[in-house]
DNA sequence: GTCTATACTTCGATAGAC
DNA sequence: GTCTATCGAAGTATAGAC
């Protein structure tokens, strides 16, 4: 005996409302896994929508991407200023690198760049624009971090110590820990020294 | 009118060849396109041969993922053998890491076990003991590589050198190079402040 | 060892009812 | 704004001829 299934009720929400729920199960597919677990029909189904629903908002897949990316930029940013009021800035940067759920979110994109050229462009962009940003950020908060600024400009610091958070915040979400925690080790004694360095110059 | 096409020509290979052409082609794909870019259709296109021919050769297409992983893992371990007859095996072990081409493909590797849980297992063993090795390499050629062996032990400077060479790498791919002259300069002369301070201990 | 052919699945995307 | 329904493309995997 066939029964006509009863047709779902249409629940009539706020547009913008909607519009979260999708960029916030989108992030939350990529960062547990993978941006090819990312489908229409995915984001439905964990949303107790309907694909056509996605589609409607973001009528490519890459639309979607792409405002979840400028999301995440966004993100960054405010998470930046907050390291700029900090009492130890430098530290604080690189607990915002190395622990920040969204390093995950981060390497997806970069993954994904590499998978669709289409999008690559924009994240590409973003991605200059964004360590721009990080090394203002540096910049303001310790104004050169070396004895000899030439040496250890804070756009080579800032970019040293995304690519370490990044591996260890990678890693460490598919259970690769060797050398972990000597590493931590080393970049706090690091960044000890480096804001000691700092101190005296400050001083003059 | 309708001609029935002639039927393909059945080429006798060598298995290993064949084997070999898979792997080949299933590595250029995840570094050129993303590891979502390989399919047992497309690597039988570029290569000319049947998507069957690629399930006899690996049944499973997570069969082909965990042989070429263990094809790169391989030829990680040599390459490192040439890192330690090196003059500077130091500077050798970064241009290594950095402009390795198959760095790239460890990104790749990583995105993939976060994706397909099943061959993540596999992945995170190897790679736990890729960094054993690495560190092993380091140890031999150094010994310890700062006036304090607790400050930064091999296995330390190991992790560092391959977040940050991985970071280059992967982001050079996609285009983005903010930063990466002034980073890539200071690795440069810590290399060399870190080879010098080896050298005077080496002598006593 | 390599091919043809096919069954089955899942995806993106759209038309149109409600 | 959200649903049903559907098309076409692309994927995995297998059976069986050659």
């Amino acid at each position: 005996m066939e029964t006509k299934p009863e047709p779902k009720k249409r629940i009539r929400r706020d547009p913008e409302t909607t519009r979260g729920m999708i960029l916030d199960m989108t992030e939350k597919l990529m960062v547990a896994e993978g941006y090819a677990a990312v489908t229409t029909r995915r984001i439905a189904q964990e949303l107790g929508l309907n694909s056509a629903t996605i589609h409607y908002y973001y009528p490519a897949t890459d639309d979607l991407f792409i405002a979840l990316h400028g999301r995440m930029t966004d993100a960054q940013i405010e998470g930046l200023e907050a390291v700029l009021v900090s009492d130890e800035p430098l530290r604080a940067f690189w607990d915002f690198q190395s622990n920040w759920a969204q390093t995950a979110l981060g390497v997806e994109f970069v993954a994904l760049a590499n998978h669709r050229k289409t999008i690559g462009d924009v994240i590409a962009g973003a991605a200059d624009a964004a360590r721009d940003r990080q090394s203002d950020c540096l910049d303001k908060a310790f104004g050169n971090l070396s004895a000899d600024p030439a040496i250890l400009p804070p756009i080579a610091l800032a970019t040293i110590l995304v690519g370490v958070g990044r591996l260890l915040a990678n890693e460490e979400r598919v259970g690769i820990t060797r050398g972990h925690a000597e590493t931590r080790a080393f970049i706090d004694w690091a960044l000890g020294y480096l804001t000691q360095l700092q101190q005296p110059a400050r001083d003059n």
